[in-house]
DNA sequence: TATTATTGTAACATTATGTTACAATAATAA
DNA sequence: TTATTATTGTAACATAATGTTACAATAATA
């Protein structure tokens, strides 16, 4: 995503962006058995916030929230999930920007573009974390994964997007079978049981819990796994891809 | 709504709107067994259209697309649920606007705010179709109800806008009990059942239907219906509100 | 008063899910 | 080398949900 000479956020009018609209994005990463969401530290400002950008005039508001993700993890082929639109007037708030800007020796005019009133079209991504390579996205910036429940306060209503990303990622988890996004190519029953009670937020059992997944017939089951547990092998688990699930409720 | 000193989406410059962000409302209704959907027709140009708007730089988003559901059907307490943004820049096509306005005598200026690019917010509407009064938003239009399989060709990807919209609706009939705001207060179960099979599109088993509607028990047996059929009453019922269903897939 | 069409629901069949139990086995330790 | 340990894979049963058949109840009509 080389925008050598396409025009950028920071000029003062926003030209070659679509105006008021804002992407928000959520992006989801599986690590030790815990749900980790990537955050944006901004500079000598103590904010954090929601890895985010803004769409040009040129382009999908799908594609644009896919290179913000992209930016960020390194990634081309990412899982993303349009959730919800945030759009009350009581998000606004011109400050942050300001403060973000002033803390790195610059002063937006007045009239700058990012100091409007923004609608936010949430994202959520899940990514496989072990093929993740952070970037930051600005000079501004850098980020980083943080446990979903060890997020810190974040700036504007980040804090429920991120709440309302993971309600829309729950639903989907067995309507879509989504969850295999965030996982490896291989991985053992237990991983994605986990990955499961993570999401869920609750203990699933162990037998009901296989006997579905493998009832699905999604999985293939590829090799055992040596882990160095002292216990019994599980074996390796596959994805197997374009197998549609009729979730006739 | 009366916003008589308000600015007119129609003045070139777009003041006191929020530039590229529309709303489309596609409202459902339900009359003769059958899935109603309201569409605008814009006059002398025979094209048809889904109503929409735009967001007021001091409105919320989601009171805007209830101000837009509310100025065609003169119902203030709706039922509305935002289910995608379509944003692809394929949807771009200044030409329509230009018809519309130049059937009706009026040219724009080529830097009219509406002839610009917009991303669109979908928002689907339930409403009780015995209780809405039809209204034309503009002088240059009409709304009427259709059928919903005698819907005709409509502008832009308005047609994929209400299969979109259809496709969330199903969803949201199970886990969120959606379709009771598409009945009168007082319904049978017959009325029910049908409304069911109307949005998902196949037959159901009518004593399994009754049976899970009542274990819900979210309906309230009122009084017995006399219809006028050759046959035994069908009770009524309603729908008692307040009850939450835990949806736990 | 018999007929008709539809309603309400019981009763059973089937499927899905919850739960208990236990054999299989990779690593570790005796 | 062999017993121990922790975990895995799955059978087997229990319970709940859903699919299906059947039939009595009854409001209007003939």
């Amino acid at each position: 995503m080389t925008n050598i000479q396409r025009a950028k956020e920071t000029e003062a009018t926003g030209e070659g962006f679509l105006k008021s609209i804002a992407i928000d994005a959520v992006i989801f990463g599986f690590h030790d058995n815990q749900l980790k969401v990537l955050l944006i530290e901004y500079k000598r400002t103590g904010l954090f916030g929601l890895p985010g950008g803004f769409v040009r005039v040129d382009e999908d508001l799908n594609t644009a929230a896919l290179r913000v993700a992209s930016e960020r993890t390194g990634l081309t082929d990412i899982y993303l999930e349009q959730f919800y639109v945030f759009g009350d007037y009581s998000r606004y708030d011109p400050s942050r920007f300001k403060t973000i800007m002033t803390a790195n020796g610059q002063s937006p005019t007045e009239d700058h573009w990012l100091l409007k009133r923004f609608v936010s079209v949430g994202y959520y991504a899940l990514v496989d974390f072990t093929k993740v390579n952070l970037a930051p996205a600005a000079i501004f910036d850098s980020c980083n994964w943080y446990d979903l429940n060890e997020v810190p306060t974040l700036i504007q209503d980040h804090n429920g997007i991120i709440k309302k990303a993971l309600e829309a990622l729950r639903l989907s988890l067995d309507n879509k079978l989504t969850g295999f996004n965030l996982l490896p190519r291989d991985f053992t029953m237990g991983n994605l049981q986990t990955l499961y009670e993570t999401i869920l937020g609750r203990k699933l059992l162990r037998p009901a819990f296989q006997r579905k997944m493998l009832a699905l017939g999604i999985l293939e089951r590829v090799a055992k796994k040596w882990t160095g547990g002292a216990h019994k092998a599980p074996y390796l688990y596959r994805f197997v891809a374009g197998k549609t699930i009729n979730s006739e409720i």
